[in-house]
DNA sequence: CCCATTGGTTACGTTGAGGTAACTGGTTAC
DNA sequence: GTAACCAGTTACCTCAACGTAACCAATGGG
């Protein structure tokens, strides 16, 4: 129960780095952050997460699947309808995830404002 | 000074997601992390985070150069000696960065269990 | 003298992520 | 008959990410 101080993500071979990897993603965290509204249908994820590509959305949602983070209901209906939501362990990584998607969206004026130093400046 | 809902990074063209491109990344997220410990010099930060390239740590404090996350201090010495240091910008990142990185440490348990289950479903 | 040492950067080549578009399936509406 | 519906899947192509190795310049050792 206590905490094993056995992984670290900064250790290259550590398992965890393959992990982080995967969370430290842009889409996975568009896509976890959407998802935290709750169950969703594959087209509502599709908008709501704007601009992402279908390849993109399944190739995600499979990897989020696969590290047991998304549950995946398919009903056999035509058209077919397919839906997904975070497990516990999903919901687990919701807050972290929320926490980096509101530090883009409070800091993104000093960043835009630093970014225009730094090109001024060479 | 209230929080204006201005900026969403769901929406394809918020210049926020540009952001969260950034920062939702493995390699800045390891960058950060190590920096979380201090000032520090590239071959400390390199050999802290195992297994970066020069090439790759390079481009990565650039960018967080840019955005106004890292400080770089250079001293014209020979061989040279550049230090790097998070700025009061990028300690506001250090903790939604580092619970990240807790997150894959605490739970990688739960994630190669799934992940073996689903591998062996197929 | 000459060469090795040192940290950071750059040039080059390779791999992999990601976008686009065409196709699948059975049912309903024109 | 044929077109639209939804969630993929595949093939193909492009561009960005990444690793490797060479390079720079002043100092110290032989």
């Amino acid at each position: 129960m206590s905490q094993d101080r056995t992984f670290d993500v900064l250790t290259a071979t550590c398992p965890s780095r393959t992990s982080l990897a995967r969370i430290a993603n842009k889409w996975t965290a568009m896509v976890v952050i959407a998802l935290s509204a709750g169950r969703m249908r594959f087209g509502d994820l599709r908008a709501k997460v704007d601009g992402i590509s279908g390849k993109v959305l399944t190739d995600t949602l499979r990897d989020l699947e696969r590290d047991g983070l998304v549950s995946r209901y398919a009903y056999a209906e035509v058209p077919p309808r397919v839906e997904y939501e975070l497990t516990e362990l999903g919901h687990t990584l919701q807050s972290p995830l929320r926490a980096l998607g509101h530090w883009a969206e409070q800091h993104i004026e000093e960043v835009l404002t630093a970014r225009e130093s730094y090109d001024a400046r060479r």
